[in-house]
RNA sequence: UGGGGCGUCGUCUAAUGGUAGGACACCUGGUUUUGGUCCAGGCAGUAGGGGUUCGACUCCCUUCGCCCCAGCCA
């Protein structure tokens, strides 16, 4: 384990050092991720894979990976695979193997069966209306269920034909006989089981009955003896159920501990509303790169030690909080910057034709692959009398600020030699075709022996060995921090969130670009390979984020 | 408006009775063969009002604000 996976302290980590300082739990820590497989994970679930797998590592325990799979209506294996695969790719490991809801559900029943022979549950045959209607509201108690008092024996029989698949679904179901006047309406009778002819991704026809959330999920934890339950901050008025049930079958009992979940302004964390951005077609399904998923940040180009970087960041608390994006951003340079090889690619190319370069002449001339990182070594890069360089690096008439080049001015191509630009050609439009320039020979490598000082320094392609791509620019997915803001986030949506450059020409080195690997494009940005659509005859680079640009800023 | 939770720089987060600190963002300046990185500096906060105390982000009272709950979803 590396030390990035250990996570900081907080209120968490408070509570298990009291625990083990008590020996509560015998100095164990056992954990788990327990996530239903009805889709893709998204930044939000990252933060509790840190969370959860972090605090084991921090305390040499363990973490299950458990899927919570108690409603056969919205489950399905693919989610299972893709929850295992970026799990893995978070970098985490769970303990021995996936663990699943539905390999419980025997005991399950069993411990119902347990729970009404105490009298503490009933069969109820209440509609799902009727249940609604006399369940009450926030401020009003609800009342008693009729069949509320059925006798053991008839609550047992039911059970079994209920199981033997004998009423229909929605016809009847067991409930905890608890307090319809509870000031908590998850303490109402809650219904622990409901009858659902329906095929469970893993169990198949099996079961006819099917146990909520509540009734399974302290069982769950029970079971795989976890420690410390953590979960998000809308299941705290569950707490009082959770401990109800355990307390009541007497059996091993967890602490349910509740943390904020992970908000992100410029974009939304919903499955629901994901869904749409997919099914409406907004984005290219749920690995988009603009897309919060896991999957996505991951084609994105965004890192492993990023996120967890991130999530370690921002930290674990109980208050709603919405994370500044740029944070992310931030997080994913930092590491980048340490790791990533330079390259040089051209996007918005403009020719350069140096007029006093010999014409036939190529020459190879050393780059630094990484200045951050010596060992990264060096790489050889063609010149030629022909370069192209980028549009924005040239203005005809500059403003005070700006030292790229312009006429008369010189600059250093980064690597190679100074120029100074002498002629700007233009088509009949007025539009700048093409510029020529004379090089300085005696500054090979970028560098005058007479101490002169450029203020520019370009990065550049030699026209005579490159290779073409397309480019895929990304950007924030909404154009408000909040995309709620005033009404359906789909008119929030950025339509400049992608933009696509084709011919970028980029140097030739890229030709056999590794698809793991993130390169920064000098001066631009950090790309990658899109992992879907990148072909070798037609190679496609994602933007995962710019370098920051103060120019920018200026210019503003 | 029944119950549960939460209020610290613009944002996220420390400090649990003893100098309100860090990160991101933003702004200066320096270094630089990336207007990147790095370095130095700056800006900026305890929701309001009372109380206890030598001393309060922290304890008490009170007001205000925000979030969650009326699925046979999780």
């Amino acid at each position: 384990m590396t030390q990035d996976k250990l996570i900081q302290e907080n209120f968490i980590t408070k509570i298990i050092d009291d625990d083990n300082a008590s020996g509560k739990w015998g100095n164990r820590v056992h954990t788990r991720f327990p996530p239903e497989p009805n889709g893709y994970l998204h930044i939000g679930h990252a933060k509790s894979i840190c969370l959860n797998f972090g605090l084991a590592t921090k305390y040499q325990g363990k973490c299950n990976l458990r899927f919570d799979d108690t409603n056969p209506l919205k489950e399905d294996s693919e989610y299972v695979n893709s929850i295992i695969e970026d799990v893995k790719w978070l970098g985490f490991q769970w303990e021995k193997e996936p663990l699943f809801a539905s390999d419980y559900f025997e005991k399950m029943y069993n411990y119902a069966l347990i729970l009404i022979e105490q009298g503490n549950a009933f069969v109820c045959d209440l509609s799902f209306e009727e249940v609604r209607n006399l369940r009450g509201t926030l401020t009003k108690p609800g009342s008693e269920s009729p069949f509320r008092e059925r006798s053991i024996k008839e609550n047992i029989e039911l059970f079994l034909k209920m199981k033997a698949g004998e009423f229909a679904d929605g016809e009847k179901t067991l409930r905890a006989k608890i307090d319809m006047r509870h000031s908590n309406l998850n303490m109402r009778d809650p219904i622990m089981y409901r009858i659902l002819h329906s095929s469970h991704h893993r169990t198949g026809n099996n079961w006819s009955i099917y146990p909520m959330y509540d009734w399974a999920h302290g069982l769950e934890d029970s079971i795989e003896k976890i420690t410390h339950s953590v979960c998000t901050l809308e299941f705290e008025d569950h707490r009082p159920l959770y401990d109800w049930y355990l307390d009541r079958l007497s059996v091993y009992h967890p602490q349910q501990i509740e943390f904020a979940r992970l908000n992100l302004n410029f974009t939304i964390m919903s499955k629901r509303k994901l869904k749409r951005l997919v099914d409406e077609g907004h984005v290219d399904g749920w690995s988009d790169p603009r897309m919060p998923t896991v999957s996505g940040l991951r084609r994105r180009g965004y890192t492993p030690e990023s996120i967890r970087n991130f999530s370690d960041k921002i930290g674990v608390t109980k208050r709603d909080a919405i994370v500044d994006v740029a944070k992310l951003e931030n997080a994913l340079r930092e590491d980048l910057n340490k790791k990533a090889p330079r390259v040089m690619g051209v996007l918005d190319p403009i020719k350069i034709i140096i007029t006093n370069y010999p014409d036939d002449k190529l020459e190879y001339i050393d780059a630094k692959n990484n200045p951050e990182d010596e060992s990264a070594g060096k790489r050889k890069i063609a010149f030629s009398k022909e370069i192209f360089i980028d549009r924005n690096d040239f203005m005809e008439e500059p403003p005070k600020k700006f030292f790229r080049l312009s006429f008369g001015r010189e600059v250093r191509l980064k690597f190679a030699y100074y120029i100074t630009c002498n002629d700007v050609v233009k088509d009949s439009d007025g539009n700048v075709v093409e510029l020529h320039c004379t090089y300085d020979p005696e500054t090979k490598g970028g560098m005058s022996e007479d101490g002169r000082k450029v203020r520019g320094t370009l990065h550049w392609v030699s026209a005579s060995e490159f290779i073409e791509a397309d480019i895929r620019l990304y950007d924030r997915l909404f154009n408000d921090e909040n995309p709620e803001a005033g009404g359906d986030f789909v008119k929030n949506l950025n339509v400049e969130s992608l933009k696509t450059i084709k011919n970028a020409k980029l140097e030739i080195s890229l030709a056999s670009a590794d698809s793991n690997c993130i390169y920064q494009f000098e001066r631009t940005g950090y790309f990658v390979l899109d992992s879907k659509d990148s072909k070798k005859e037609n190679l496609i680079f994602n933007r995962a984020v710019s370098l920051r640009d103060s120019w920018a800023k200026i210019n503003r």
